[in-house]
DNA sequence: TCGCGCATGTAAGTTGTTACATGATTTA
DNA sequence: TAAATCATGTAACAACTTACATGCGCGA
């Protein structure tokens, strides 16, 4: 459901394709909404068809017609008025959670190698958010209610990162102080 | 692919209705896992099917009987597989923090109405797991492994849920510092 | 020349939600 | 007496994932 107003969040921003919707979910937005190209382009298919975007051809030579989208009126009103409609919090669904509930099946070695793996993520995906903070935000307080929500959503990106790093540093001390080896 | 193990991982700790298993996920591990109780009956009757599970019918008077489900060899063997095989990170999807991308057309006062339905939610989600860890984990040094990780779970719970209210008054008190009105 | 980035999609399968359906016991 | 809790499910639909499919240009 919320796909269709995340799409029409980044075509209210600036016209895309269905390619750089994507790339802008995955990167810019990664942390509020994620889709892959397949739902985007089906996704974009429906809202073409209820009429809350439209699409200009751009030829190119070599490459396949760049299909930029843009918001009509109709999705601008969709949009505006599905923000102020209330939403429930998603559920949660989180593998790594649940593996510590089985924590006892779980060999050290194993856990330190996922968390590793894990932390390289959070650790980069966190430098992302803080060279945008940066470029972008550095003085929130002079900026437009628009830019002061968005800097909001990346705060939240970057201290949910942040606490990831620090949790499991705590788990990886747990986990040694309590090991398991392989039979 | 995952419920598959939530309910397992419940029903390594003790035998279950599908009832039982649907208000676990929500209640103690709904920070970790969550399904319907469709959906429960569903898995359930899969993994009966995969030999993961047997159920034991238990007679009851009145009420519908209680089928209590308990893990087989294989299911125990398969869950332990699973906890040590790396899995990646389940992608973000949050309407609230969307609404912030496109908060221009946010009226400040919906914005407080829904901030403040969230925040009771959080409030007593975070008082009920700081009761669960009070009850159960008031000296996590000195248990084994398995309870000291399941802790782990628990504290990733507490912590989310004490951020989103910290996170929420910077939220508040942007929109009032930038308020937006209806036309 | 091999893989990556750009750019578009189709098809099949899995997972999750919403609606429908039943019925006794307990609590307000 | 009405609603909530216990206890089980079916059916239809919506959302998301994975695999398949194409093809040019560019840099290593």
């Amino acid at each position: 459901m919320a796909l269709k107003f995340a799409l029409l969040s980044c075509l209210h921003e600036s016209p895309a394709t269905g390619y750089e919707l994507t790339q802008t979910l995955k990167e810019r937005m990664g942390n509020v909404w994620n889709s892959s190209h397949q739902q985007t382009y089906r996704e974009l298919a429906r809202l073409l068809d209820e009429e809350c975007v439209t699409f200009e051809d751009v030829p190119q030579t070599g490459k396949p017609d760049r299909k930029v989208y843009s918001l009509t009126d109709l999705g601008r009103r969709e949009l505006a008025e599905w923000v102020n409609t209330p939403s429930s919090r998603p559920k949660v669904r989180d593998p790594l959670l649940l593996k510590l509930f089985a924590g006892d099946f779980w060999e050290s070695a194993n856990l330190e190698e996922e968390l590793a793996v894990h932390r390289i993520e959070w650790q980069a995906t966190l430098d992302k958010y803080l060279a945008i903070e940066a470029r972008y935000f550095s003085a929130p307080e002079g900026m437009p209610r628009h830019y002061r929500l968005q800097h909001m959503a990346l705060r939240r990106g970057i201290e949910v990162n942040r606490s990831w790093l620090a949790w499991s540093e705590e788990v990886l001390a747990v986990n040694q102080a309590n090991p398991k080896t392989g039979r």
